[in-house]
DNA sequence: TTTTGATTATACCGATTGGTATAGTAAATG
DNA sequence: CATTTACTATACCAATCGGTATAATCAAAA
């Protein structure tokens, strides 16, 4: 692994663990064995750095969840339970971005932290509203909600994931990372429920 | 108002918008019309400010819920949408607190923020879990599932808080702060279906 | 062999960080 | 009136902040 790549590696840990404002960047580069001009040379500044995880975080988020999300299922059903599996798929395994990506997202609005992720939030907003547009004939009128159900199906996935994940606080340890199929398609079987009246 | 009282507004308003790590103390006592001195007589530490902010908060969040949450409704339904109302309207009345609380939920574990908005997520938490408890002989055997119904719970109304808040990226404008009864009891029916089988 | 461009370390920059020692003021208490 | 207690400003502290000027190293290209 390159000093550039071991920065991106060892910098989302940090971020992750403590926050991207409680991190220096001397503590980057001495927990990567490096030294600043390194840093800057690759990044530009600790912004910059900042914007180079996030851009390789989502891609590799992206990468897992588009292919479900475009395809053409006459089920919807089982297109939203493929879209879950990816999306809770990547929260286990990638758990560490995950749980930043969590954190960015309800940080504050004027961090420079939020500034950095919207972007992406935005683009993975996009597509889900996307998705749902395409599957109007199927769902039936949405009455121009689109962006609701599209809202309100991330933030059931990203609330299991987050009760799931290591983050919680007081569930049982043995239900960690434990998310079946079945558990997934009782989660969209509430979803749909929901949305289709 | 007094400099105690106003050292307190002026932060949150800060912490809540930046984020804690992002203001300094110097910030907060400019933004304050006052010096350092007074703020560390008050609070002792940065640290101990952000302690008497959620303190303060944390005990308007429960004056507005322990009602509802401690009252023996024969009606399960009926309470939970009790509930739910006192929990969105907190979340509306003292928006710039609910959302900072946001942000310390899903903040790095090992951050300062989070381990001073620890303790009071859990003592929020084991109400919800013990309003469960006690309705257990309406809602039938949860086989020892309560926590993950109040995580649940509360992670939907955490979801429809933000998604109807001034966070919101896409949501149309118009449906900012108007939330009705009607959308509460629709939350609610969503919630009941998928915990009653 | 010389040159060029990418990469990296040493040593430094001004500004800001959280926090404090000292002294003063003002109000309440004896 | 004297004393104590609560409160607040001036001025300062060492440490850390993000960032950089300079120069050395090294591989590839000319």
């Amino acid at each position: 692994m390159d000093n550039r790549e071991s920065i991106l590696d060892v910098a989302l840990k940090l971020f992750a663990d403590k926050g991207y404002d409680a991190v220096g960047v001397q503590e980057v580069v001495d927990a990567a064995g490096i030294t600043k001009p390194t840093l800057y040379h690759y990044f530009g500044s600790k912004y910059g750095l900042l914007e180079a995880i996030l851009d390789k975080g989502f891609d590799r988020l992206m990468d897992k969840v588009s292919t479900p999300m475009n395809s053409s299922d006459s089920d919807v059903r089982e297109q939203l339970f493929n879209v879950a599996k990816a999306f809770l798929t990547f929260a286990v395994d990638d758990g560490i971005f995950f749980g930043f990506m969590l954190s960015l997202m309800y940080s504050p609005k004027s961090s420079d932290s939020y500034k950095a992720v919207k972007p992406h939030l935005l683009n993975l907003y996009q597509s889900v509203i996307d998705m749902f547009m395409r599957a109007s004939d199927m769902l039936g009128n949405m009455n121009g909600r689109q962006e609701q159900f599209a809202m309100g199906f991330l933030g059931l996935l990203n609330q299991y994931a987050y009760t799931y994940s290591e983050r919680t606080l007081v569930i049982d340890e043995e239900l960690k990372n434990h998310v079946t199929d079945g558990d997934i398609r009782a989660l969209i079987q509430q979803y749909m429920y929901g949305i289709v009246n």
